[in-house]
DNA sequence: CGTGACATTGAACAAAGTCAAAAGTGGTGG
DNA sequence: CCACCACTTTTGACTTTGTTCAATGTCACG
């Protein structure tokens, strides 16, 4: 397991690893990389020639509009395995950021691609991975599309902390929130004072409780329902995926 | 060119077709389908095992919540290839609805993976477009995330014209847009009746023309930059991708 | 302590939503 | 050709939701 840690538990967790598997993820080499807070992994209109796992910390990929204006496109917690996609071309249309001082493993484009190749014991892993990001994805657009902010918000923290917790690193019911309420807004398309005050409100309601970075729901039923929330997307599909070269 | 005219028009514009390529594109065994306006195509909950190619008329992947709420994730247009990752093996976790009277082209689970092995000539035109669609999903969290309604509406407009545009569909400033403000107002979450304002706005401040479905853009360069809309993430880069097994 | 970053609160404001009614649009059948 | 139908679009009045601005609080850290 010396690639990540929770990169490995985080696909143990959905797909089962086999002993051929562990050793081909044991024998990927990868370069580890340290940033600091607000420091940029990837610039937009680089052409990277690696992909990325975060082993710790939070990173995001954002988009600067003109006027202030920041939307972070989708987070990327330890464990989550990135631009895959750019391996295949063209120039990044975005910019990735650390978030919290992370670290990330890169692998080389070369050694994805074999990976990636039908046959290899990971492919399945990889292209798991791939679709998970996409599913996230969408997500992300029908929530800050057709729901309120507090449901938004609620959404949101409840599938960090699913995230999180896919990945061995949150309690049952709680998960150490690392990133400013700004964070949080410019995920949701919410201006920070408006995320702070849907906070307060949810800890009012009795569904959230916060104590300095830590959030625990404190009635899991009702934040669930209150906003729609349904993990499936995040691949509660356990077991295995279909054996075939995939 | 029989799979589907629009599809290796697309490719084409994209990534050169050398004469292997286009005889791998027609020896493609894809079965036709056709559906009606609000036809379901794929049922959230599905497991398909074919991926699909639009041949004609427009779908939408939609997601609905509670209470008539309905977002449009994206829109399929002629030519766009989609459904390649439940290949991978969930559920969908959205329906795919036809938008317009709607022809297209499935190909079998095995076709589609044969395809995407390495060394196949067309390998890289799918990357391509699975990257492409990506690209286009984190556009439309950016929009629908930081932009103002007058904006959302005129870049998605630049979007589907210059999508259609490169399937060969559409003149140099004017496409015709066969689906009502509904659907426009679904994929940005706005209102119906706040699109409808919208658009009479950008006709009144002269940047678009509107007769029937066709909307013709009178002057680009004010409205791209109104809007902050760049090409460059539908694949502006022209000429063929890395020759490696991508 | 003092400082700086982050969080909270209130008041005024702006953007977009809702409701309801009127005005197109197009298709069908008499 | 016209009358009728269903559907989409437009328009106006009003409400709701979230933003902006600005002041105040809190807390970790030097």
């Amino acid at each position: 397991m010396k690639l990540t840690d929770a990169f490995a538990r985080r696909l143990a967790r959905h797909v089962r690893l086999d002993a051929e598997q562990e050793s081909a993820l044991t024998a990927v080499s990868a370069r580890e990389r340290v940033f600091d807070v607000g420091d940029v992994v990837v610039e937009r209109g680089d052409r990277p020639t690696e992909a990325f796992v975060v082993c710790e910390g939070w990173a995001a990929r954002t988009v600067s509009l003109s006027g202030e204006r920041t939307q972070i496109v989708n987070f990327m917690l330890p464990g989550d395995l990135f631009d895959l996609q750019v391996l295949a071309g063209g120039p990044a249309d975005h910019t990735v950021r650390a978030l919290t001082p992370l670290s990330i493993r890169s692998v080389e484009r070369e050694e994805v691609l074999r990976l990636l190749a039908a046959g290899s014991p990971l492919a399945p892993a990889l292209w798991w991975a791939v679709v998970q990001e996409e599913a996230i994805l969408r997500e992300q657009v029908v929530r800050n599309g057709r729901r309120t902010a507090r449901e938004r918000v609620a959404h949101l923290l409840l599938e960090l902390h699913e995230r999180l917790r896919s990945a061995g690193l949150a309690e049952e019911e709680s998960f150490v929130l690392p990133v400013g309420q700004a964070a949080i807004a410019d995920a949701l398309g919410l201006s920070y004072v408006h995320v702070s005050r849907v906070l307060s409100h949810l800890e009012r309601n009795g569904l959230i409780a916060r104590s300095r970075g830590l959030v625990t729901f404190t009635d899991r039923p009702e934040i669930e329902s209150m906003c729609g929330f349904s993990g499936s997307y995040l691949g509660a599909h356990r077991g295995p995926l279909p054996a075939e070269p995939f």
